[in-house]
DNA sequence: GGCTAGAATGACCGGGTGGTCATTTTTCGC
DNA sequence: GCGAAAAATGACCACCCGGTCATTCTAGCC
């Protein structure tokens, strides 16, 4: 299920596995929790049951640290995106974005602490190694989308008009903001999508999905 | 132009206004850049040139000064939004849409630092005094959207099938994304909303009120 | 000019940070 | 079982934080 980490020293990738994934997910923790800068080395320390000298062994700065579980991270989004794209191939672009959100909350369930680094990264473009890497993180997200719309533009699901890039951007806002609030209380408190069930959660899919294929404004068949 | 802050002790308040400014002003700027957590007491006290003493006898702690800072922002936020509202009162739905976010870029244009704390705190939650506070302006940014929608929705612009709630949750995310995208270089490198000039913010309204208004779904007049 | 109330000051406090390194402990080939 | 090489350790460093308070300064009244 869980990869190997394959970063920090070489000493640290020859630790047995059993220690190695202890200390990571140490550091993934409290990431997740604190973000880069609140975060501290001597709460990854505690919580992994090593000694402060080991953990700098094993990566040589915070920086060295945050940027493997960022890898990590990002690599996990990357496989999910692709499955997605590949599995639903066949399908319209409306039913891939629905599968889309889904499997973003099924992912958010299996690896919510991995989800709670990225999308803070995603939001706050807080890293050690200036804003170009997150810059790059969103672009990759938002061309994923601006491709699935090309691809339904050429098939002729979509309108001709559609500006493919800002609307990739607009849509990526959409899902993105969706999947932040399923775990974040404070975002869309009393409506449900929070922590919501299935039936909830379907609800937000298709009012999101409505919105994208056909928007809100009244027509002659309304 | 700038209200008095009317916040702070009553030393702070019997200052000369000047003075008063100053302080507040280089508070505004050290929360902008860094959020509270982050942010530095003795920072603040550099940039206003004041000793640290004083500054804690003007506000007892530093969350009190950040309260303060941020009840400026939010009613700054508040007046620009009744503004926007009564201005619009008469014209469609969309044609709202449109006048709310022109108005959003010319807020920020203004009022940068404090829109900085705004959209800072709308995102990230963090607050000493809890996040309840951000899920109450949360909800009151949905809301106005909400008004907006069933004003619409009386009015027959708007289909009748579609759930007010939830659509105000989803367009209000549309908007706040492109407003933090304005002033935020790592959002949409490349795309041309970050201080984007009049024309291309032109451009990004049009794209972001057809999707809202049609959505993109090709259809038989297409 | 002298007095005093109250404002301004910055050294200081306890506690936290990322990072280092001399020392101790463990591992492992012989 | 021994010795050397490698790994683990935690006390320690310089620096920063929010907050305090004894002391100094200053404005205003008589």
């Amino acid at each position: 299920m869980n990869a190997p980490p394959l970063t920090g020293t070489e000493l640290f990738r020859s630790l047995r596995p059993e220690k190695q994934e202890r200390v990571f997910q140490a550091a993934v923790q409290e990431f997740a929790v604190n973000g880069y800068r609140n975060a501290s080395m001597n709460s990854v320390v505690k919580a992994a049951g090593i000694s402060k000298g080991s953990l700098f062994q094993y990566f040589r700065t915070k920086q060295g640290l945050f940027d493997g579980v960022v890898e990590i991270a990002a690599s996990r989004v990357r496989v999910y995106l692709k499955h997605v794209r590949d599995e639903t191939g066949r399908m319209s672009f409306f039913e891939r974005l629905e599968q889309l959100l889904h499997a973003g909350f099924s992912f958010i369930d299996h690896h919510h602490l991995l989800a709670r680094i990225y999308f803070h990264l995603l939001q706050s473009g807080e890293t050690p190694s200036g804003s170009e890497r997150v810059a790059l993180l969103r672009k990759q997200g938002v061309e994923f989308v601006a491709d699935l719309i090309r691809v339904a533009k050429a098939r002729g699901e979509v309108k001709r008009s559609v500006d493919v890039e800002r609307t990739a951007f607009l849509i990526n806002a959409l899902l993105e903001t969706l999947l932040r609030a399923y775990y974040t209380e404070f975002m869309a408190s009393g409506l449900g999508l929070y922590r919501g069930n299935p039936e909830e959660l379907a609800g937000w899919v298709q009012t999101a999905l409505g919105l994208i294929r056909e928007g809100i404004q009244r027509n002659d068949l309304d």
